[in-house]
DNA sequence: GGGACTCTTCGGTGTGGGCCGAACCGTCGG
DNA sequence: CCGACGGTTCGGCCCACACCGAAGAGTCCC
């Protein structure tokens, strides 16, 4: 009965148009000032401020006061892995082909973007997909990163193994993409090589939000190591 | 933009407290009468039909017309998923032992319990330890039955091979636990386990609710069948 | 110090929606 | 055919809350 009342008010947070219009802008897993929301979701800062301030006694968002600014994040993995699980129950259509569910303008999300801190878009399925091709991750039942699979982190892409330890932290995990409608990598794994891939320059950000794309040097290594052929991606 | 309202959308449906009361008693897989969800939240039979009309027609629930009877039943593992997410996100302290966190109340729940169509609870995670430490489930990353592990389920357990295939559903999940704080065996053979332990009489429920207890039977079987001493569990 | 800027606090307004009771409709059983 | 019962629909009430503008606090820069 309690619990019941506190599945209500967590929901509630995000049952409003506004706040919930806050939450998916910062899936991208970057700090956002409040004005940059208020004028994303198109309220007066006042009302943004009050939002933000359910959302951050929610536990939801975690926020740090810098200068005159008051920047807000996503409050962890776990918070943006709630988001996508309940973004996952909007495409009840599995139907029609991709081509014609994404729109124009989310054309360039399709292809690749961040979810939280990995890779999703046909982009994160494509390299989950090269993985288990491999033989680096196991997605018979769940995923599972195999001995290969952390070697291949650790050497050829150069992730340093203390990177890969974390307390509590699954190191490979299933996440749900909305716009493939199939499984990618998250986890520890995941969000390290989407760090790398950022570092090495082999991927680059779209503008200032989740949107990323290929650089041709980093086309050029994902098919040397990972035999992955992206000229169709785009 | 178009995607936020409807995320808020099915938040919403979660962030009312009846709402939410009809759906955590829903959790336990079976189909409730719209009388009996009524008396439950404590409301009266006009406001429940409201809210179920609403569940439904948001997706979360499914009907089934019997007589003068409305039966509702959760509209599947998705959701059921979705709302252990959900739940799992109320517990932030594991600071606190065990002991004092669950109330009296619900030690029953603690110790045992079905979350949908799987075993949580003491004995969910216990199952699942056990069959970990006999190499029949690889918890390192992420939950993947092994070989022996599928052996085991169809040999010594009888589950017949095909009920563990499934057009989708993945065969192992990690589902976690919120009296727990732990990780235990989702998906469908989480479910497949739950349902031969009932049909054995190795468990059964207690009243009409999700608490579940481990018959005499059960506790020898288990006991014999995968070294699981469960006497410190009552 | 003064002006520009970001954010917060506080009234006040309007509306969405949760709730109930009363009336009504179907179904079941005698 | 009638009463009991489960569920639905409708009208009305009322509260929660999203929203804004105005005023104010804190920060930055000239």
């Amino acid at each position: 009965m309690a619990r019941s009342s506190e599945l209500a008010a967590l929901a509630r947070l995000l049952g409003d148009d506004t706040r919930a219009r806050f939450c998916l802008a910062l899936l991208d897993g970057r700090a956002w000032t409040a004005g940059e929301l208020a004028t994303l979701a198109g309220v007066s800062a006042s009302t943004a401020s009050e939002h933000l301030g359910k959302l951050v006694a929610g536990g939801l968002l975690v926020e740090r006061r810098q200068g005159r600014h008051r920047y807000v994040q996503l409050a962890g993995p776990r918070v943006a892995e709630l988001l996508e699980g309940l973004v996952a129950h909007l495409e009840p259509a599995p139907e029609r082909p991709a081509s014609l569910r994404t729109s124009r303008v989310s054309a360039a999300l399709a292809r690749g973007r961040t979810c939280y801190d990995h890779l999703a878009g046909r982009l994160g399925v494509a390299i989950t997909d090269a993985l288990a091709a491999r033989g680096l991750l196991d997605t018979t039942a769940g995923f599972a990163l195999t001995s290969d699979g952390v070697d291949w982190l650790t050497g050829p892409l150069g992730i340093s193994p203390e990177d890969l330890r974390s307390s509590r932290r699954p190191l490979a995990k299933a996440c749900l993409d909305w716009t493939e409608r199939r499984s990618h990598l998250a986890g520890l794994a995941g969000a390290r090589i989407c760090d790398r891939l950022l570092a090495t320059g082999w991927i680059k950000r779209i503008g200032t939000h989740r949107a990323v794309t290929v650089t041709p040097a980093g086309t050029e290594a994902l098919r040397t190591l990972l035999d992955l052929d992206l000229t169709q991606l785009q």
